[in-house]
RNA sequence: GCCGGAGUGGCGGAACGGCAGACGCAGCGGACUUAAACUCCGCGGCCCUCGGGCGUGUGGGUUCGACUCCCACCUCCGGCACCA
C-alpha cells in the first residue's frame, strides 16, 4: 500500500519513544495504583462494584528476568487490563521472592553480603518489568526479605508454633551434601536435590517440621472449591497427598510381650499373610533380636539400610533383601504363627513401619516371598478358578475370598467391610487412613533466610519469642559459607540471648526457614504492604482474598501452591481471614523452548528480553508471547516470529495513521444502506469484539484473540486500499474497524495502542470501556449454505439468513453440482439445518 | 505399574457435531528498487486430466454428517512410584 502523492508520509512507528512516553505519563498520573489497600493503617473505603485480584507468582531476584516471566507478566496484565475496563476495582501488584540460595552463593563467591546482591538484583528486574509497560501497583510492592515483610512470616509461624503445627523433632531427613542444608520431601526430585541435583542423603537430625499432614483431608476435600484449576495440578496434589483407605491391624509377637500394628490397604487377604516385615528403622528391632543369634546380622542389615541414599532405596527394580529375625507375631484372624522379617523396602515413615506380607496378592511381597522361598497363599479367586489353583504371580485384582474362614465367597470390597466390622468388634483393628504426604520440612542451615524466632533454653526447652521482640533479624556474619549448620551459629552476639520464659542463659535458634514459607502468605502482605501492626488489616484482605486470577508455571504445582494452600487453611482456622483458598482460579502456562530445550545459561540458548526489547520494542515482545501459541502450551522460540508480531504492529500503525477523514473517535456506523463491502467491515469489526472477548475472558486463549485483531487489521487495510473515495458511511466503518481494532489490542500491546488511540483522538484507553459488541450486527443477513450429499461437500449456496427448509431444499434442488450427484438415485433423507447446511441422503 | 495431558500442512497452530488447515512463520511467483533489504499483491495439504479422489496417530463404533462423541490400541510429554 503506497502512500497518495498528496498525503504527508506517516511517521514512523519509533516504538522506543512511544515506550518511554506512555510509562511516563501511566507513572505520572497513578493510573495504576490502587486506591482499595490498607495504608498507614488507614481502612480504605470498599468499593461497591466487581474486584479482580490478578497475580503471577512473584519472581525470584535473580538479576535477569527470563521470557517464562514475560510471558506469565504479560498475561496477568493482559487479564488486569480486560478487568479494568470492563468496570472491575482491579489489583495487580508485584514482589520479589528474595530470600535464597542464588543470591547467597554469589555472596560466596565475590564476598558481598547477599543483602546487597539481592538489592542490586531487585533493583534491575524492577527495570525490566516497568520496561514491559506492565499495569502494576508498584506502591504495593514488597520483598520477602525485608524485616519489615519478614517479621511477619515469623508472627505467622509463632501462631503455628503456639497451635502445635510448628514443632522441632528428630526425623530422617533429606540432607544435601552440596548445599550443606537439609530439603522438604517436595524439593527431593528422584532422590536428587530440586536445586542442584547432587544425590541427597538420609541423615537422622532434629528439625521444625510444620504439621502439613494435619491438614491433608482438608487439602484434599477443598480441592472441590478450585473449579477453575487445571485437572493436571489438581492430579498432581492429589498424588502428592496420596490418600488410601485401609485397616491397621494389631498383630501380636508369639510370646505377647509385644504389640506391632501393621497399616494394610487389603485387610481382606489377612488370611493370606503368610510372613511379617519390619522397617530397618521400626523401633522394636532391636529388643525383638537382642541376645538372639540373628542379632548380629540382623542389626548389620539395618544399619547399611540407614545408611543407603534415598534414591538407591527406593529404586523399584532392585531385587528384594531382608533377613530373617528368628522371632514370630500371631495372625489375630486365625492365630497363626507366621515369621518376622526385617526388609528395607518397607519404610519407616508411613503407616506403621511394619507390613503384614501377602504373597498372594501383593507384587512386592510375591517377588520377596519367591527371592526367600516363603510361602504363597491363595485367598482370593476369580468366579472360575480353583481355590487350589497355586499362584505363579501376584494377583492384586478383583475376586471372591478363598481359603479365608468366614470371608470365603464374598468378594473383595463386602470382605474388607466384613473383617474391619470383625477385628473392631474384637478391640484388633479399625478402618483407617494413610497418606504420602508428609510434614513440611522447613529448616535450612543456610544464611540467607527468615530466622525461625525461637529460643532454647536449658531450662524450658524451646521457647518463642515474644511478638513485640520481632523481627528476629537476620544478623551480618563474616563467613556465609555453609559448613553443616547455620552461619548464625557463628555469630555469639545473635546465638546468647535470656529465655523469654525464665529469664536464664538461653541459645538463639540457628536455622532459618526454607524460602516456600515466606512465599506462602504473601498475596496477603500486598493488601497491607506496609502496615507496622498486624500481617494484613482482615477487612481489606478479606475484601481482595481470594486471588482471583492465579498465573504461574506448572513447576510449583505441588510446592508453593500445595503450602499456600496450608498456610490459608491455617490462617482461617487461626480467624485471621475468611478465605479457604487463596487462588480462587489458576492458569498454569508452559515453558519457552528453544533448541528443543530449556532455555537456560548453561545450554546457551536464551534469549534475554532486553535484547528483543531494544530491537523491536515491548509491545512486539508482549505480543509476541502470546501469539506464540496456546498460554498452557510449551512453545519453541521463533526468532521469525517475533518479526512477525512486528511487523502487524507496522501495519496496524500504517493503516492507522492514514486513515483518511477528520481526527475524532467516531461511534459505531448505521448499517443501513452502507456500501456492502463496508458493511461487511462492520460485521467483522463487531464480530472481532465479540471474539476477542471471549477468547480473553472465557478462555484464556490470548492467541486466537491476537489473531482475530490482525484479521480486522487486514479486512481494515484491504478495504481502505480497495475505496479510494468514500460514502460518509463506508468512511465511518473504516475508521470505526482501525479504532476498535487499536482499542481491542490495548491489553496486548498498551504502548502503541495508546499512541494510535491518541492519534485517532481519544484519551486515557487505559480507563475507556471495553467495546461492546452489537448483538444485531453478528447475525448475518445473508448467509453460506453447505450443499451435501452423502455428508460430502458438494456445492455451496449463498442465501438470506433464516431461510425455511423448503426453500433451502429448493436451492439444493437448483444446483447443478447436487442433481448430477444424486442423478439415478433415491432419495432416502432431506436433513436441513437452517443458515448451516443441507444434507441430502442418497443410495 | 498407577494418574493426568497431547497426537491436524514444511513449522507454531485454528476449527470443539456441520465448508479441515483461520492467524502467523518459512517457501514460491509477481510489483516496487540500479541492486539488496523493507513494503505491497498473489499462490500454497496430498494425488490427479478439467471433473474428482484421499486426507486430523491406528482400528472399530455412534450419527444424515466425526479433528470433535464412545470403545480398543499405538506413540509422545508430565506427575507419582517398593506408600503395603
Amino acid at each position: 500500500m503506497s502512500s497518495p502523492p498528496n498525503t504527508p508520509r506517516p511517521d514512523r512507528y519509533d516504538a522506543e519513544a512511544i515506550e518511554a512516553r506512555w510509562q511516563r505519563v501511566w507513572a505520572d498520573e497513578g493510573a495504576f495504583t490502587c486506591e482499595v489497600i490498607s495504608r498507614d493503617g488507614v481502612v480504605p473505603v470498599l468499593p461497591d462494584r466487581p474486584k479482580a485480584y490478578v497475580l503471577e507468582m512473584l519472581p525470584y531476584p535473580s538479576g535477569e528476568i527470563h521470557m517464562g516471566h514475560v510471558k506469565n507478566y504479560t498475561m496477568g496484565d493482559v487479564v488486569a487490563h480486560f478487568r479494568r475496563r470492563n468496570g472491575a476495582a482491579v489489583f495487580h501488584p508485584m514482589g520479589y521472592d528474595a530470600f535464597g540460595l542464588p543470591a547467597e552463593n554469589a555472596a560466596i563467591r565475590t564476598g558481598e553480603p547477599p543483602a546487597l546482591v539481592t538489592s542490586r538484583n531487585i533493583a534491575r528486574i524492577r527495570l525490566q518489568l516497568q520496561r514491559l509497560g506492565f499495569a502494576i501497583d508498584w506502591s504495593t510492592e514488597i520483598s520477602t526479605a525485608d524485616p519489615e515483610y519478614y517479621r511477619w512470616t515469623q508472627w505467622i509461624f509463632l501462631r503455628m508454633f503456639e497451635k502445635g503445627l510448628a514443632e522441632r523433632r528428630s526425623a530422617a531427613v533429606n540432607w544435601c551434601p552440596k548445599d550443606q542444608t537439609v530439603l522438604a520431601n517436595e524439593q527431593v526430585i528422584d532422590g536428587h536435590c530440586e536445586r542442584c541435583g547432587t544425590q541427597v542423603e538420609l541423615r537422622q537430625l532434629t528439625q521444625w517440621f510444620l504439621r502439613i499432614t494435619d491438614y491433608a483431608d482438608a487439602l484434599l476435600d477443598d480441592m472441590a472449591l478450585l473449579e477453575d484449576w487445571p485437572e493436571r495440578v489438581l492430579s498432581m496434589q492429589r498424588n502428592w497427598i496420596g490418600r488410601s483407605q485401609g485397616a491397621r491391624v494389631a498383630f501380636r509377637t508369639e510370646d505377647g510381650a509385644h504389640e506391632v500394628p501393621v497399616f494394610t490397604t487389603r485387610p481382606d487377604t489377612l488370611f493370606g499373610a503368610t510372613f511379617f516385615l519390619l522397617a530397618p528403622e521400626h523401633p522394636l528391632l532391636a529388643e525383638l533380636v537382642a541376645g538372639r543369634p540373628e542379632e548380629a546380622e540382623v542389626m548389620d542389615y539395618a544399619r547399611a539400610a540407614a545408611r543407603a541414599s534415598l534414591a538407591d532405596r527406593g529404586a523399584t527394580d532392585r531385587p528384594k533383601t531382608g533377613v530373617f529375625t528368628g522371632r514370630y507375631v500371631v495372625n489375630p484372624v486365625n492365630d497363626e504363627r507366621i515369621p518376622v522379617w526385617v526388609a528395607d523396602y518397607v519404610l519407616m515413615d508411613y503407616g506403621t513401619g511394619a507390613v503384614m506380607a501377602v504373597p498372594g496378592h501383593d507384587e512386592r511381597d510375591f517377588a520377596f516371598a519367591a527371592q526367600f522361598g516363603l510361602p504363597v497363599r491363595r485367598v482370593v479367586a476369580g468366579d472360575d478358578t480353583d481355590p487350589a489353583t497355586p499362584l505363579t504371580e501376584a494377583e492384586p485384582g478383583d475376586g471372591r475370598l478363598v481359603n479365608s474362614g468366614f470371608l470365603d465367597g464374598m468378594d473383595v470390597a463386602d470382605a474388607k467391610t466384613a473383617i474391619a466390622a470383625w477385628l473392631s468388634e474384637r478391640g484388633l483393628g479399625d478402618a483407617t487412613v494413610g497418606y504420602r504426604l508428609r510434614d513440611w520440612l522447613i529448616s535450612r542451615q543456610r544464611y540467607w533466610g527468615v530466622p525461625i524466632p525461637v529460643v532454647h533454653c536449658e531450662a524450658c526447652g524451646p521457647v518463642a519469642v515474644p511478638d513485640d521482640q520481632l523481627p528476629v533479624l537476620l544478623p551480618e556474619v563474616d563467613d556465609y559459607a555453609p559448613r553443616g549448620q547455620s552461619p548464625l551459629a557463628t555469630n555469639p552476639e545473635f546465638l546468647n540471648a535470656s529465655c523469654p520464659g525464665c529469664g536464664g542463659p538461653a541459645r538463639r535458634e540457628t536455622d532459618t526457614m526454607d524460602t516456600f514459607v515466606d512465599s506462602s502468605w504473601y498475596f496477603l502482605r500486598y493488601t497491607a504492604p506496609h502496615l507496622s501492626t498486624a500481617p494484613f488489616e482482615r477487612e481489606v484482605a478479606d475484601y481482595w482474598l481470594p486471588v482471583d486470577q492465579y498465573i504461574g508455571g506448572i513447576e510449583h504445582a505441588v510446592l508453593h501452591l500445595l503450602y499456600a494452600r496450608f498456610f490459608t487453611k491455617v490462617l482461617n482456622d487461626l480467624g485471621l481471614v475468611a478465605m479457604r483458598e487463596p487462588f480462587a482460579r489458576l492458569f498454569t502456562q508452559g515453558m519457552i523452548y528453544r533448541d528443543g530445550a530449556k532455555m537456560s545459561k548453561s545450554k546457551g540458548n536464551v534469549v534475554a528480553p532486553d535484547e528483543i526489547v531494544d530491537r523491536f520494542g515491548a509491545d512486539t515482545l508482549r505480543l509476541y508471547v502470546l501469539f506464540m501459541g496456546p498460554a498452557a502450551d510449551d512453545i519453541e522460540w521463533s526468532d521469525r516470529g517475533v518479526v512477525g508480531a512486528r511487523r502487524f504492529l507496522d501495519r496496524l500503525w500504517t493503516l492507522v495513521r492514514t486513515l483518511p477523514g477528520d481526527p475524532g473517535l467516531v461511534d459505531r456506523p448505521a448499517a443501513d444502506g452502507m456500501d456492502p463491502a463496508f458493511l461487511e467491515l462492520l460485521r467483522k469489526t463487531e464480530s472481532t469484539i465479540a471474539k476477542v472477548t471471549a477468547d480473553v475472558d472465557e478462555r484464556f486463549s490470548f492467541h486466537t484473540a491476537i489473531s482475530a485483531i490482525q484479521e480486522l487489521t487486514n479486512a481494515a487495510g484491504r478495504a481502505q486500499a480497495d475505496a479510494p473515495d468514500l460514502a460518509p458511511g463506508s468512511l465511518r466503518a473504516l475508521r470505526y474497524a482501525g479504532q476498535t481494532a487499536v482499542s481491542l489490542l490495548f491489553p496486548f500491546a498498551p504502548h502503541i495502542s495508546s499512541e494510535l488511540w491518541e492519534a485517532l483522538g481519544g484519551d486515557r484507553l487505559w480507563a475507556a470501556a471495553w467495546p461492546d459488541a452489537d448483538p444485531s450486527l453478528l447475525v448475518r443477513d445473508v448467509v453460506t449454505v453447505v450443499l451435501q450429499v452423502n455428508g460430502k461437500l458438494r456445492d455451496r449456496a449463498e442465501v438470506p439468513a433464516g431461510s425455511s427448509q423448503e426453500e433451502l431444499l429448493a436451492v439444493a434442488r437448483d444446483s447443478a453440482k447436487i442433481a448430477g450427484a444424486i442423478e439415478g438415485k433415491e432419495l432416502l433423507r432431506e436433513i436441513v439445518v437452517p443458515d448451516r447446511l443441507v444434507n441430502l441422503v442418497v443410495r
